[in-house]
DNA sequence: ACTTGACGTTGCCATCATGGGAAGGTTTAG
DNA sequence: CTAAACCTTCCCATGATGGCAACGTCAAGT
């Protein structure tokens, strides 16, 4: 299945990686990326392994791994002595962070479903989702205990 | 129980509506919150009306709204005559975004514990998680359709 | 060989909500 | 009168991503 014939530009490795060239180049300038070969012309050429590579990263970010993480992945994904337990903390790391956030956003969903829930909507202007926002007291229901200027869900 | 005698300057204002008095400026200086009244020496100075418009917002946010949306509640809750539908509306569509992050987040969840349950987790090297990382085809488990480069859970 | 279009390069700006800090003015309590 | 605690503005950073501009390069068709 080799349609593509290595090393190949920039376009090419994002195609097949499923990472923007955009993104390709960021994560070279952050050293996330291995130093690239370039042509003459100042090209950056992507071996198989860049490519393959570049797919393992892509891949951890759909499961929402930080760039730091990744780098961390990568490193293990190198060593050929690695202990998997350190890739499976990093999963498990990884997995505590999307619980997290599910829990916060869950929280949300709640006390939003609460309010619309009482909410006639119609014509007339009274509106308990109104009137519950600008009360003083409100909270998102079954936060897990007091969320200190909690995380805003940020990438 | 008013301890504080209005207007207040804006570290009182933050501390009794819970935003922080750098948002405070923030949400002046992009016409969230209306033009405010200074004293001869240029501070702000916070009416009691203006602390609960100012938790008004920061339940909004807490709610996950962004501040275009919050700006679109503040016109209703200020206009008598709205109809509650249209709160209700911005309550829903609101509703849906968590969702649609929630089930976001749930997918790369399932995905990683699969992942994770098959790790080992010991001193040897041998590792799924990496092996998956690694292979072209991994997809998010239950990710609803092909996600084209889904909204990465950003605020 | 020359033009053209597709592709590459760098660099800067924008997003979104938020925090940090510097450099400087003000107010208030001791 | 001084020192602490406040306030002001302005700039920079975060994280991952996209967009655009200005400009260089390469391959294909005439």
């Amino acid at each position: 299945m080799a349609i593509f014939s290595f090393p190949v530009n920039i376009g090419a490795a994002a195609s097949q990686s499923g990472v923007s060239a955009k993104m390709i180049r960021h994560y070279e300038q952050i050293g996330l990326m291995p130093a690239l070969k370039r042509t003459d012309a100042g090209y950056r050429t992507y071996a198989e392994a860049d490519v393959h590579m570049l797919r393992f990263i892509r891949h951890a970010r759909d499961l929402g791994f930080p760039v730091k993480q990744i780098a961390a992945l990568l490193g293990l994904w190198r060593d050929r002595r690695r202990p998997s337990a350190k890739v499976k903390a990093l999963a498990l790391e990884q997995l505590a962070e999307l619980n997290a956030k599910i829990d916060e956003l869950q929280a949300m969903k709640r006390t939003l479903e609460e309010l619309a829930a009482h909410c006639q909507g119609n014509d007339r202007p009274q509106c308990p989702i109104l009137d519950e926002l600008a009360r003083p007291d409100l909270a998102v229901v079954g936060s897990p205990a007091r969320r200190k200027r909690a995380s805003r869900f940020g990438a």
